[in-house]
DNA sequence: GCCAAGTTTGACCATTTGGTCAGGAACACG
DNA sequence: CGTGTTCCTGACCAAATGGTCAAACTTGGC
């Protein structure tokens, strides 16, 4: 609320490495398993000097928290309820998992944050992230109504969407190990996959 | 190797607790965010005492991980090469989505060391779990080429189980806050949907 | 080139953390 | 009931952790 913009370009700069470095270690161990060195050192600055532009551990971990959701439910804000049903279901699949493909971090600082118990972002799922998928669900159980997509509750949809895209970033390093050496991107074929089990699960 | 199982009552019933105290804390806070106090109050034990059963934080860890492993392939072993393919892959869907919903705090633990980057398990996932994938993937396979099931990428359709049953558990806190209040168990609905979405996915 | 504002740091602090240890309490068993 | 073994604890330790602060150093605008 009364927070101000970042001034000069020097805190512009240091904010922005700040949060860079909080999301690869946050990302990695979540918020108690994270130290603060472990960040200053990672932005390439002295813990006192992190400090002199955030507050304090629990406000850099809030505010990159609150940047990411935004972003992260763009994908599903897209779905357009007046374009081809199928078309914009599968348009919403293939944006998630580009986006965990290409910010599996984010993924996994919010993986962290719900499997603590989303202690600091609670707020935000029973309001924001909430009322997007009870209006996006609304959507859904209309074109089921006017046949254009299978029945099949709603909820849960969005759920296995969430849970198919996010996995290959959440779960990467298991996802390789198990698809062996020789595999190196395993996104093509994900995509591949995920496409055909949505469209055989959605097309009426 | 050279470890003896607890020989006094006394001891299985330590070490019983201490495990069951720190797969509580450890599947909610990962290895770093866990601290031995925590776990000792849990266990309703001092932290001396707990030094005394387990030698290290490291070691209760540890000691729950290969404990856990064993158990949480056991669904995908029990998957008969010789049975009627559609109802085995569901058979062992069905078994795994049980898991989560009675071992949820299994899944986590499981969950929070996959995404630390599984240092203390890689392992064992590139050796047991790799080797019982790669088996079973043949023999989807085989039974794809028999006609018997679509044509799916096997990988890709273990990975697509693992996730969607292990969001349940991992993701219970967003899963129900989305659902709302009213919806006790997420569960049933669950068990429909995915059961829908494997079968319209599996039958050739 | 000066000065106020913005930036950085070393030294410091209280608390927490993983872990040790000597000794005492409880137990098993002859 | 005695005694060796197992079990438990309070006191302790060094290192790490989140955070503070006064003082020094840069920077930008005039």
């Amino acid at each position: 609320m009364t927070e101000k913009q970042p001034q000069t370009r020097i805190q512009r700069k240091n904010t922005a490495a700040i949060l860079e470095a909080a999301l690869d270690v946050f990302s990695q161990y979540g918020f108690r398993g994270s130290t603060l060195d472990q960040i200053a050192q990672t932005a390439g600055l002295s813990k006192p000097n992190l400090l002199y532009y955030f507050p304090s551990k629990e406000a850099i971990h809030t505010g990159l928290l609150s940047r990411l959701l935004d972003t992260w439910l763009d994908p599903l804000r897209e779905m357009d309820p007046n374009g081809d049903p199928i078309a914009e279901l599968m348009g919403y699949i293939d944006r998630k998992l580009e986006m965990s493909r290409d910010y599996p971090r984010e993924s996994r600082l919010f993986a962290n944050e719900i499997l603590q118990g989303a202690p600091r972002i609670m707020g935000a799922i029973e309001g924001e992230l909430k009322s997007l998928v009870d209006e996006k669900t609304t959507v859904i159980r209309q074109w089921q109504e006017q046949g254009k997509i299978a029945k099949v509750h709603p909820y849960h949809l969005i759920f296995s969407i969430w849970s198919l895209t996010q996995h290959y970033a959440d779960f990467d390093v298991q996802v390789r190990a198990v698809l062996g050496p020789d595999e190196v991107d395993p996104f093509p074929e994900a995509k591949t996959y995920i496409d055909t089990l949505f469209t055989k699960l959605l097309t009426p």
